[in-house]
DNA sequence: GCCCAGGAGTGTG
DNA sequence: CACACTCATGGG
């Protein structure tokens, strides 16, 4: 049965945030809602003021709570967009238009899976890929839509099986994964800072500084972490003159925008592509359509 | 067909 | 440390 319910949550863009590529599993519906897989529940978000409903399958007295902590309700966006605007004027421009995109957080596991897949791919493709390993390995919810396979059943997959799931060279480094990884592993990253989560999230096979920062950052809500891909690239060349090596360009920018470094980041990020493209919607209206 | 993609791993200088 | 090369493949 469906649950809805609705909450105050301000400032919120549900395109800007679900849309910009911290997570893939998101669509937009033709009336400006978005849907998606939340845990075991299907949920669409719609915004309506500084009001957002919630509608969720099978739903459950929980969900209020889970769209809380998945678009991050306890930060004051606000005070970290001025925040950030008061140290640096670039940043403070970059905001303008974007004063509802958040950074979310994800689950950890799915994040982890998500990013190691992420690399040298576009995110339709991504998003796809994600898709494909839902419908083959995770629980049904409706009609065509999937949970996130658990670590669990990921661990029983055999690398034939999940080359065949389109991932290319990615497969074997998830299939890496899963066999290195367990349960307790993960319960053990959520405790660790920044600094040590990275180390540890360096040492899986697949992941690199990009991939370890995404996931510190969206995964285990590591706000300080600023991960640098050739979007950020760009805009760290194009915007402030800098180049470099990874490391150069993430100590410049910690030490530029500080303990809300993912935030700056997410803003840098959607204007470079915005820059690029002029369409600041990853979903093109052709992929909208279908 | 062509170019590029929210890179990482490995080898070399 | 820096760079060069390879890895598979689909979207635009």
């Amino acid at each position: 049965m469906t649950t809805t319910t609705s909450m105050h949550l301000e400032p919120l863009d549900l395109a800007q945030t679900l849309g910009c590529g911290q997570t893939f599993r998101w669509r937009p519906l033709s009336d400006g809602s978005w849907r998606g897989p939340l845990k075991n529940q299907l949920v669409t978000l719609t915004k309506s003021g500084p009001r957002l409903h919630i509608a969720s399958l099978p739903g459950g007295p929980q969900v209020k709570k889970l769209v809380s902590e998945y678009l991050r309700a306890d930060d004051n966006v606000s005070a970290i967009q001025q925040s950030l605007a008061k140290r640096d004027a670039r940043i403070a421009r970059g905001i303008l238009g974007l004063r509802g995109l958040r950074i979310v957080k994800t689950d950890e596991w799915e994040c982890l899976i998500s990013f190691a897949l992420a690399t040298y791919a576009n995110i339709p493709r991504i998003s796809r890929m994600i898709d494909t390993l839902a419908r083959r390995y995770g629980q049904r919810i409706s009609k065509d839509s999937y949970t996130f396979p658990t670590l669990e059943r990921m661990k029983r997959v055999s690398l034939e099986d999940l080359s065949r799931c389109g991932l290319g060279y990615r497969a074997r480094y998830i299939q890496a994964i899963c066999q290195q990884l367990t349960l307790d592993d993960l319960e053990e990253l959520k405790r660790l800072p920044y600094d040590e989560l990275r180390d540890e999230l360096l040492e899986l096979p697949g992941v690199g500084d990009k991939v370890a920062d995404c996931v510190a950052l969206f995964g285990f809500g590591k706000l300080e972490s600023f991960p640098i891909d050739v979007w950020m690239g760009r805009a760290l060349r194009r915007l402030y003159g800098k180049e470099g090596s990874y490391r150069k360009l993430a100590e410049f920018a910690r030490e530029r925008f500080g303990e809300y470094a993912g935030y700056a980041q997410e803003y840098l990020y959607y204007n470079e592509r915005a820059h690029a493209s002029s369409g600041s919607c990853l979903f093109s209206e052709e992929r909208r359509n279908r």
